[in-house]
DNA sequence: CTTTTATGAAACCATAAGGTATCATGTCAA
DNA sequence: TTGACATGATACCTTATGGTTTCATAAAAG
């Protein structure tokens, strides 16, 4: 699968949006994002893959615990394609574009 | 479902991309979007559905003949998701939510 | 009027996707 | 060492998704 493709799988889900916005405020273990879903830890385990698996998120093993981080160049190829569409969606896309490249440095 | 589930869902698949970087171009009928894919004239058109539930596209009816043209508006949804992940990156950030939403108007 | 042409719609199929349950393994703690 | 805890991995289930086929209908062409 293309990089691209895999990062708009990745965000296609709705509880896997919301685990990003969760790593927003700080990185989490496996158990500590399962919490906050009614869903079983295996299930929360696999949208976390997928989300790895899209580049936007890493993970590090500390003891017996994986903490997921939520990865600041994840969203690129997000971003490089919705840039195709700039003369038509306006360019309040290069502009988000052009800010995330200059915080990128 | 979500009008923002229903936009990150349509960009979710290869082909529904395509077509819409198909549509950039310009307006075309759903038989002129089919004859650039491997499959079914009914397969496209159900993407097509998906791309208009995701309020990407809008279908106009010119005779017996449907024509697909890009929504300007449609990626609105996903911008404004894009927006409030990436303060993750930079609080600075806020500024820009200022600017895009006065370009909205 | 008859025949194409463009689309709509429904049934059907195979695979992907989201989820659970279960068991194995590695690590921390007592 | 002995448990308890956090995760990995696999099998399995149900539904969604992407695709085809087939038939119906509406409009343009002759």
């Amino acid at each position: 699968m293309s990089p691209e493709q895999a990062t708009f799988r990745a965000l296609a889900d709705p509880t896997r949006r919301s685990i990003l916005v969760m790593l927003r405020g700080r990185d989490l273990t496996i158990s500590e994002v399962a919490e906050n879903f009614d869903m079983t830890r295996a299930a929360v385990k696999k949208h976390l893959t997928v989300l790895s698996d899209g580049g936007l998120i890493t993970v590090r093993a500390s003891g017996r615990e994986r903490i997921n981080t939520l990865n600041p160049n994840g969203i690129d190829p997000v971003v490089d394609w919705l840039k195709f569409f700039d003369t038509f969606w306006d360019d309040r896309l290069s502009t988000l574009k052009t800010v995330i490249e200059k915080d990128k440095k």
